[in-house]
RNA sequence: GCCAGGUUCGGAUAGCGGCAAUUCCGGCUGACUGUAAAUCAGCUGCCUUAUGGCUUCGAAGGUUCGAGUCCUUCACCUGGCA
């Protein structure tokens, strides 16, 4: 079994199990999808199960029965995007956040308490809780974020490093900061020289990854991933569809997480590739892909599996008239056998990925 | 043959005198990027768009300013008794 630190040197594709499942599907399924990975994240796990059961239950790998790696999301990003949407779910302070969601314990969710979760959930990379501004946020607010965001950075390293003298573990977990700035370069720049300066195993790049127009904010990306040396892993957080996973592997970046694939399947939309993948020479443009939307009336008849290019479970056993039957009837084995398939898929992108754009190998 | 009930926009339904007409399903379009999302939004009689026009609720008549709604006859369907 490889570390997380000799996996992280290819780029991989870790989805999001945010409160410890990968919706509709269970570890036996995940690791029959080739997928090596997964972001757990820590907000949502502090409510459910809470702490105590995470450090009864020895960490969320067993709670999950699961063997892959475990990346805990600091739940920063979450916070502030529930907190957008709704001032009810808490404040923002220099201590830490507020949480006040109703139906939820009151807490003061700080730098500390947020590294203390992790190494209950007892994952590989732990994330430095962060102070995430939202997307039309003025220069000021974000110079306040990126103060912030650095001096969280400086506790969580600290709270790290004490909580592996008291753990003493065997294979010490992986502390990433995330780079915050928005679309302001010196910010950028001076958030990514202070965290450097205190020192951590990897970096994310901040904020939202995309731009007004819903394009790849390929510009801050690449200029934040200029910000960071080549010996040290990069994670774009929340990134992405194929063709931006590629783009952002070609600029550096070995780690990426994201909701679509498994969101997607859930919806109803399938990805395939156009032809076969070991054939495709550009994935940067969004053509080498297509989207199947099963429940389409034009699949009621389709006995062919979803792609003739897929080995996945779902491929290999079941055709896309069935699928759409499952849909169409609302049973959960639709989501499943979907989940699978959309897994599988960004699994056999990420091999693609790495074949062609990862060019800064470790 | 007698009695009772029914026939509404792809299917199933609502509707008891002011209606282009309810709801569900289906269909079609969109959306979804560190997951409050097995979700959400729009369209679904025709006129490309309408606070606009036109044609609709088994068929034909009738009553009414006005009928999917009331009356009469006919057609078909479903129960009960023969």
């Amino acid at each position: 079994m490889t570390s997380i630190s000799n996996l992280i040197k290819n780029p991989h594709f870790f989805p999001d199990a945010t409160r410890g499942v990968l919706k509709t599907i269970d570890s036996t399924d995940l690791q029959n999808t080739s997928t090596k990975g997964i972001v757990v994240n820590t907000y949502h796990l502090l409510f459910s199960p809470g702490s105590d059961i995470l450090a009864k239950a020895g960490g969320i790998k067993k709670f999950m029965s699961y063997d892959g790696f475990v990346i805990s999301d600091s739940g920063g990003f979450q916070v502030f995007s529930l907190i957008r949407k709704n001032k009810k779910f808490g404040t923002m302070a220099d201590e830490g956040i507020n949480l006040t969601a109703p139906n939820s314990p009151k807490i003061a969710f700080t730098p500390e308490m947020c590294i203390d979760t992790q190494f209950k959930i007892g994952s590989d990379i732990m994330i430095c809780l962060d102070d995430c501004p939202k997307m039309d946020a003025s220069r000021a607010e974000i110079e306040v974020s990126v103060e912030r965001t650095i001096a969280w950075a400086k506790r969580c390293k600290d709270r790290f490093e004490d909580q592996v003298q008291i753990h003493n573990l065997a294979n010490k977990p992986l502390l990433f900061a995330v780079i915050q700035g928005g679309a302001h370069k010196d910010l950028r720049k001076r958030c990514a020289e202070e965290l450097l300066e205190i020192g951590f195993d990897g970096f994310g790049f901040g904020g939202w990854p995309m731009t007004r127009t819903n394009e790849l904010d390929s510009e801050y990306l690449n200029y934040v991933s200029s910000l960071i040396p080549h010996n040290k892993p990069k994670y774009a957080l929340g990134v992405g569809l194929p063709h931006e996973i590629a783009k952002c592997t070609k600029m550096g970046y070995k780690i990426f997480d994201c909701v679509l694939p498994t969101r997607d399947a859930r919806h109803k939309r399938l990805y395939v590739f156009n032809e076969e993948p070991l054939k495709l020479t550009n994935l940067e443009d969004r053509g080498f892909f297509s989207y199947i939307y099963i429940n389409k009336k034009e699949f009621e008849q389709d006995f062919s599996p979803i792609s003739t290019f897929c080995r996945c479970y779902t491929c290999q056993n079941y055709s896309r008239a069935y699928i759409n039957h499952l849909f169409r009837i609302k049973d959960v084995l639709a989501l499943r056998l979907a989940t699978i398939h959309n897994l599988f898929f960004y699994s056999s992108l990420m091999r693609r990925v790495s074949d062609l754009y990862s060019t800064i190998k470790a």
